[in-house]
DNA sequence: CTGAAAGCGCTTACAG
DNA sequence: CTGAAAGCGCTTACAG
């Protein structure tokens, strides 16, 4: 193997420059760092990681931890973002927890234990990282959720406007007619910080402002983001409404068990019931009938938060958080009511 | 931080003896063990694994490379190994490559850059192995696809026996009456060592031995494992021959493009043409109609892969070739055709 | 069974 | 701008 020694002597400096001329130090004269370069070029060398993350003391490894098992908005996400941080030469970890455990206390862990320099967090409760995140002192990025009112030091945060979402799918199936709505997905709402609130505050709003009853106790059903979740939660729904002619289940996988459950029960979407998701994975677009949703920019929720994670590694950056656009997608699973 | 010179320190050993406790060495008195490893135990000690890595001259981060995106079946195999890894406290990398990517050469890559200490390959082409494989010195697994037949001292593989799945495949639906099947994905059969060569093998056998006629200019379409992909061979494949009653989707993914294309052409799944597909994914049980397809046993590939890996990561233990139990899921999307 | 010591490949004050 | 040297935290012959 070859190493920074052997650089030097072919190089014909000390391995100090040849480490100065690595990391970019500017205390190198043009003719040093060229025949240097030159040198590195030609032997195709690359530092020993390990030997410059002990002097560092810490890892080179980005964290990436994913929320969930089975969540294929994640790993939509997830794929992208491996690759934009591959190519940037990143060394990458995965960690998939399960939706209600404890990521902040997690990623305090590996914290102690191998010490990445950053993190990426695929979904989170705010309120784990109120409790535990100022012991975390690297960079990190929440996707999906915002941190804004947290206004931690070292913990940016890119989302969709759930709440604005929220609005508006309802408002969408209200606009179609219908009057009886479920909604299945998330925790109580009283967990105020579960992926999903934001989410159904948007959704009371509408019902709100448009004087349409809303009951926590008929209308809604919590759910874990599963398909099983979903077909479970949405037998109990409809079991104990049967009135209701539309449901908003606050995911894509959530929906696929919903979709199937009804026609389980002998109904027909979107005739009978209208169905609409929320994330806009792949298969929302392959599904019989076609999926309603919210379709979240997957591609720019990982290109900025990889970008802004990369910036705040290598510089002095501020945190950022940032909403980034999208899209409601009609698809073919949502109808007006039988009885209009 | 704490050190092994603080464990050395409190313990009244040297450090020396620390490591030798904490690498399991048998030449360490039960009275030194016992004391050391309450004192480890006491202060949360972690070793730093940099520093071993260092001295090992090697990475701790097993990594798994998933061949493709969007690979719901993959993304199911790499929870399940990441979840059994971290258990065992292993450090994982993972890098997801597109799935004509030569994975063999991509490790061959991380191996010089990062030196990781062994490989999880989720999918792969046996050529690349054949070509490039020997100058990996590190343990590997290969899960989905066998690699007996390259006899490589550091290889060991796990996956469905496709040539019988496939087999079994074609042998349902000739026995449900159909006469004129098609088989979408995969690249052309020609290339014999990706994925789906082995479970074609299989279909043809099936079909000479019950004397159907297949012609690969009519019945066979190629696709990328995704659902665009099914989608767009589905189409081209029942247009080119529109007397096909039942498609063989090598993969769920392509399966499910395939459904969706069909019902676009104004058929129905099953009553116009059937569908069976492969791996068997969640979401199989989910859509509608139910997928038929082969069950490949996710949990089993992902145990059996990663403690075979461990096993020669720690001792000297001999590469392994082992084929895991399948099933035919009979699903909802197969019927007898129309005319019968 | 144990300790002292060399050394893994790098970074970074320090001195010049 | 450059080099010599200390040191990051560990492992492992070596000697006893």
């Amino acid at each position: 193997m070859t190493t920074i020694k052997d650089i030097a002597k072919l190089s014909g400096y000390s391995i100090g420059t040849v480490s100065r001329v690595i990391n970019h130090n500017p205390d190198v004269s043009e003719e040093a760092r060229m025949k240097i370069e030159q040198v590195i070029q030609q032997e195709n060398f690359q530092p020993n990681s390990n030997a410059k993350q002990l002097k560092q003391q810490s890892s080179s490894a980005i964290t990436i931890i994913v929320k969930g098992y089975e969540n294929m908005f994640f790993e939509g996400i997830l794929e992208r973002v491996q690759a934009i941080l591959r190519d940037s030469g990143e060394e990458v970890a995965v960690a998939f927890l399960d939706e209600y455990a404890n990521e902040v206390q997690y990623a305090l862990q590996l914290c102690t234990a191998k010490k990445p320099k950053g993190f990426i967090f695929l979904g989170g409760n705010l309120e784990f990282f109120k409790q535990d995140f100022a012991r975390i002192d690297v960079p990190c990025v929440l996707l999906t959720n915002t941190a804004e009112s947290l206004h931690l030091p070292n913990l940016s945060s890119y989302t969709t406007d759930d709440r604005l979402a929220g609005y508006q799918v309802i408002e969408y199936l209200i606009k179609a007619g219908h009057r009886e709505i479920g909604i299945i997905g998330g925790s109580a709402s009283k967990v105020g910080s579960q992926v999903g609130f934001r989410r159904m505050q948007g959704c009371l709003e509408a019902f709100q402002e448009n004087h349409i009853p809303y009951n926590e106790e008929t209308n809604y059903e919590p759910s874990r983001f599963s398909m099983q979740g979903g077909y479970e939660s949405t037998q109990r729904l409809l079991k104990k409404n049967p009135k209701i002619t539309a449901v908003f289940a606050i995911g894509d996988t959530i929906a696929i068990g919903a979709m199937r459950a009804i026609r389980d029960m002998g109904l027909r979407v979107p005739e009978d019931i209208s169905v609409i998701g929320y994330d806009g994975i792949e298969y929302s677009r392959y599904c019989v009938p076609r999926l309603a949703t919210v379709h979240q920019d997957t591609d720019a929720l990982a290109r900025k938060g990889v970008e802004d994670l990369l910036l705040r590694l290598n510089y002095s950056h501020p945190v950022t958080h940032e909403d980034v656009p999208f899209q409601l997608v009609e698809g073919e699973s949502v109808a007006a009511p039988r009885d209009h």
